[in-house]
DNA sequence: CTGTTAGCGCGTTCAC
DNA sequence: GTGAACGCGCTAACAG
């Protein structure tokens, strides 16, 4: 008779004896009101017993915002790193109630609008920066906090979570370290990956800058080995010669160490390589990839930790992303 | 005065000069209303001026079913394959209204069980199965259609989607088609990817009594490059030695081929090594990874259609899975 | 003090 | 074509 599933605050409410609104007002704790600490043991040994949670559509109603988090999914390949931020961002979130939705994030902004206007998201979590009329017109949907975890223009560069300047710098300074004076810097040749591609060049363009050091010899590095090779070409052949390589991400380095393979080079000797995101697959080439490592679940948690404050309209937590990013040393640089 | 996004069916009703439940009718094409077409055209044309689109609160309030897919996320690394699948599930669910979120996939089945009670799914997307009971429970938060895309316990294996089983047939018969009779199998030393590993081992397995061979020879082989020798030491002792191994996935395949060349020896030639995933990575080891590739957009397009067909109770489609799984030849085996 | 009543939020659907 | 009730939780106003 009793549907299962289908316990609503009435149940509890009489299960304890009291009214739907006690029911309410002792399982979210509201400030203000005196219900003696009895009747609380009641309806919460009831709500348990019963296994009563609330409808979140119903409750998404009232409060004209959902427990959502609305993340948009760039449309880019999903690479290791974005998969486990994405796991330890769901992980995360749902330890404070939250729950994250994807969504794909189209070229122009209405369907997000529109999804937005109908889930009522506690929080937008986008990779690429949301614009400011996009961002007025979120405000009249329950004015959801908002997210972007990559910079936009620059200048326009309020707090931006993954800033890649770090990943740039690493990468420099390594090979700076071990003697290197000339680089290059292995650009993607997929322009989906632009919006994370542009930052970390510029972090190694500023680290450069800051070592005193040329400004990198940036060759396109398609994920083919030929186009690998003529890449490797172009650096040995400049005055002074390229002699290490920073790559956008593993899969470049790759790239690169299959071509240096093919031309007899060897690694680090010759040509000095290091990669970004130490992909699984990164410690399986020969010689193994030296690279950077972004720590997802710190970013993950550090992503939740600033959209927590948001929702409560505190001040952000000012942390730097530099303790989730470090140099894994291998062997390729 | 009209605060943005707070546009209701209200709204819509006095803009066309009609009822609520009129707007409603006309926009949910509710079958058996007799509504002439200019009215309809009116509710249509005021609905889009002004930019209507319902609370799905309100609507899985009452429907007593969101248009939200619950996908649990297996608690293990997160790698291309399945990164993609999660786009295109997305997108191609947006496209039908539904949208995804995504839950990890925790030990007990409460903390699911609780959520699916909050957000009234349409849908539960799971790798691992579901057993009875928690299906059960299920069917009491607005009965959601439930897939699970691996098989479980072999037996129970209604309609699976990813059965694994010819994944491991197109590794088998392509060495066995490059006269490879002794064969090995790469096990993972993961144990949360044991849900993908099983299935695939006993498509290995299944494959080899088809065509006649030795069962294959099992090694462990950790994404290591150490380990790996260990294991590639071991096939090559045996006698008869095996020539041909089929691995877990482009990762495991990669400890090898790192293996191998520290030994000293030829792929193909002195070993055949085959992967799984068409991982960006394998096409740039040396020599490039001859693997299996599974199509994500084919796969995730047959998810959503039966899903659809279970949300219509109507039967599912009986498509296979082969035509989303193909031999990537490249140069390993 | 302790708790209740009543109405809102918004789309759907039955009965007229 | 419409009025009205419903689904469910929240909370301002109010009573014992």
């Amino acid at each position: 008779m009793t549907e299962p599933g289908r316990i609503t605050s009435t149940d509890v409410a009489s299960a304890a004896g009291v009214s739907r609104a006690t029911v309410s007002y002792v399982l979210n704790d509201t400030p203000g009101q005196k219900i003696p600490e009895t009747t609380r043991q009641r309806v919460r040994e009831a709500a348990t017993r019963l296994g009563y949670s609330p409808s979140s559509a119903a409750r998404t109603l009232r409060r004209g915002r959902s427990d959502l988090v609305l993340y948009l999914l760039p449309d880019l390949p999903i690479g290791p790193t974005v998969g486990d931020l994405l796991g330890h961002l769901t992980t995360g979130l749902a330890q404070h109630g939250l729950t994250l939705v994807v969504h794909p994030a189209s070229r122009d902004a209405e369907s997000m609008i529109e999804l937005a206007r109908a889930i009522r998201p506690a929080a937008v979590l986008t990779f690429t920066a949301v614009d400011e009329p996009t961002r007025d017109r979120l405000r009249g949907f329950g004015d959801p906090a908002v997210l972007s975890l990559l910079p936009g223009d620059p200048g326009n560069s309020r707090e931006t979570v993954l800033s890649q300047g770090n990943t740039g710098r690493l990468q420099v300074q390594h090979l700076a370290d071990t003697g290197h004076q000339q680089l290059g810097y292995a650009w993607p040749d997929d322009p989906r990956v632009l919006p994370f591609a542009r930052p970390r060049l510029a972090g190694v363009q500023q680290a450069c800058r800051d070592l005193g050091l040329d400004p990198p010899s940036v060759q396109e590095v398609p994920l083919d080995v030929a186009a690998a090779v003529t890449a490797i070409r172009a650096w040995r052949a400049a005055t002074p010669a390229i002699t290490g390589v920073c790559c956008y991400n593993d899969e470049t380095a790759m790239a690169l160490i299959a071509a240096a393979t093919h031309l007899g080079l060897r690694i680090p000797d010759d040509l000095a390589i290091i990669g970004v995101d130490d992909n699984p697959a990164a410690a399986l080439t020969v010689p193994p990839l030296t690279t950077i490592r972004t720590d997802t679940r710190i970013f993950a948690e550090l992503c939740i930790a600033i959209l927590l404050a948001q929702l409560n309209r505190q001040p952000p937590p000012r942390i730097l992303d530099s303790t989730a990013v470090r140099l894994i040393i291998r062997q390729s640089a």
